[in-house]
DNA sequence: CTGAAAGCGCTTACAG
DNA sequence: CTGAAAGCGCTTACAG
């Protein structure tokens, strides 16, 4: 920018003021300016604006897995509402663990980014703090957080998933095994009392030997499965907690050659109608989710100082076969 | 910084060092500044650090779509690596529109990344001449640019789609259609290239009326289809150019009742092995596709100055029942 | 309408 | 081992 004053012979401010379309430069200023930048190529330095100014206009998003279909439709309403409020994205991947999730975030908040989107790991998030007092926003989505007080969008876990549930039940069955994650995700927990609760309001026990928590791998799944469909009193249908489990149950029914357990699975993905029988699922709005919390975020990032709100967004049951299986004893 | 260095009674160099982990500390020193850092709160402020050492620890990544499950897959692989070489990532999604795409890259350049992926739009990339000048790494990935002289990463197109339609002469197939992207994206010539190629060397004719381009959207393929399967001379197989055209010839084959015309897409997707029957596809693998792309442009941040590569991914053909099928009237 | 000075928060030479 | 000075490339007050 010196070079470019020093090229047109015209102060410093003068060549800052058509850089920004400052008003009040006469043209013949303007005029030699224009063509100083042209021919010297000049791009004004984004690192040095964001140090004056204070404001990067870049926000970053750190979630589990931008591979996963649920959280890539995320970041994508997420990158479009942050494009339309004039900033760029940061994505990265926690890979659901803590202590990776700590450094990403910290990093992006050490003067690269105005605010964070946070799909959170669990564990305590009070090291937050001096950012969000060095006037960082921060927005949780899709799972709440402890130790810092912040806006969250959630989808409706535990509703959700006790519709789904009681549509099973709907369908004559008594015995409906879960399927899920970790107990450490908080998703999980919400989704699993949601399943009990879909049971005690139909009167029905709740048998321990019918759950299984843990990783979306083949084995685990094989062993759940097993363990649910091939004891003495089997369950007839499954609710799966996550569309990675949902998938991984498809693939190992598929593979026992078992077509007559019925499968209700939260989150839709792509191609459950294009299966035999379609998968009935309790599909969640990523879109929704991604860009509800990028707005809240911008509203932070306009001042908005009111307390930190709870979103939650509905779900809805989506019927396409797998969920109307009747049950194989009845 | 200044905060920490009058707090701990010490010059401001001292608590660079510290937080640098510079060597030639004393311990006094160091415990000093360190209760300062601690007491105040304090965070190294990367944009500052960037301004004055001119590397930004940050690389982008313009693509299509990041909700593209291929393009999702590449980001995680490209995430990765630049982790592994302590880098942040930005990304954002271009939509194909190259005017979006030069903004995007341009605002990336301007100081926020040492380097840039970039998956191009069609159209001359020359406006990356300054950027490249002033030090900025350039990688393209999954098409070839005009323009300018840069690494480049990219899947055997003409080579799959060629083993992809000779998997389906193979099996008896003589009138098989085409249905792909626009030509203005590079890998649908390419793979169009690869469909001609197999014909010829099979000695088949090339019908025009055969062939559909267009974006993958329910309305072109309905229309396609229906042209290719509905004239006088029917097409007993199809072959799709990318992975949403595959997805939307399955919905409208289905829509059809259709389970007699054979199918080979160019791109695995989850679950096709879970369909009836299974998606015969030549696979591209975008892991690797990505991670190349990020190892070129890392080794060019180390300093490689050697002339640009191309580097080509194979593909690889995955039978699994749809390419299979044999001609209704054979 | 125009420009010289100060400073954003750090690091890079350079002296002590 | 330690620190005062200069400067990265820009913008923010402030004079003219």
């Amino acid at each position: 920018m010196n070079d470019v004053a020093r090229h047109a012979g015209v102060g410093l401010k003068t060549v800052s003021r058509v850089v920004n379309g400052e008003p009040r430069v006469s043209p013949a200023m303007l005029k030699k300016v224009l063509t100083a930048i042209e021919e010297l190529g000049f791009r004004p330095h984004e690192g040095a604006r964001v140090l004056r100014r204070g404001r990067t206009a870049c926000v970053g998003l750190v979630l589990g897995d931008v591979a996963d279909p649920f959280y890539s439709v995320l970041t994508r309403a997420v990158e479009r509402t942050a494009r339309a409020n004039g900033h760029l994205l940061f994505t990265a991947s926690s890979e659901e663990d803590p202590e990776q999730e700590r450094q990403l975030v910290q990093a992006l908040c050490a003067g690269r980014v105005d605010g964070v989107i946070i799909v959170p790991t669990g564990g305590d998030h009070s090291y937050l703090a001096p950012d969000v007092a060095a006037g960082i926003s921060v927005v949780f989505v899709d799972r709440p957080v402890q130790g810092i007080d912040a806006d969250v969008v959630l989808s409706a876990n535990v509703d959700g998933a006790r519709q789904g549930v009681a549509h099973l039940i709907q369908q004559g069955h008594r015995r409906i095994g879960y399927l899920g994650d970790a107990e450490k995700i908080f998703t999980a927990v919400e989704r699993e009392q949601g399943y009990r609760r879909a049971l005690a309001d139909a009167g029905l026990p709740y048998d321990p030997a019918l759950v299984a928590r843990g990783r979306a791998d083949p084995e685990f799944v094989h062993a759940g499965l097993q363990r649910m469909l091939d004891g003495p009193e089997p369950a007839t249908a499954v609710f799966t907690g996550n569309n990675r489990t949902t998938v991984a149950v498809l693939r190992e029914l598929a593979a026992r050659g078992d077509r007559r357990t019925a499968l209700v699975g939260f989150d839709d993905f792509e191609l459950a109608d294009l299966l035999e029988p379609g998968v009935t699922v309790v599909a969640q709005d990523a879109a929704v989710l991604g860009r509800s919390a990028a707005d809240l975020l911008f509203q932070r990032l306009g001042g908005d100082r009111s307390q930190a709100h709870t979103i939650e967004i509905p779900t809805r049951l989506i019927p396409r076969g797998s969920g109307e299986i009747p049950p194989a004893t009845a």
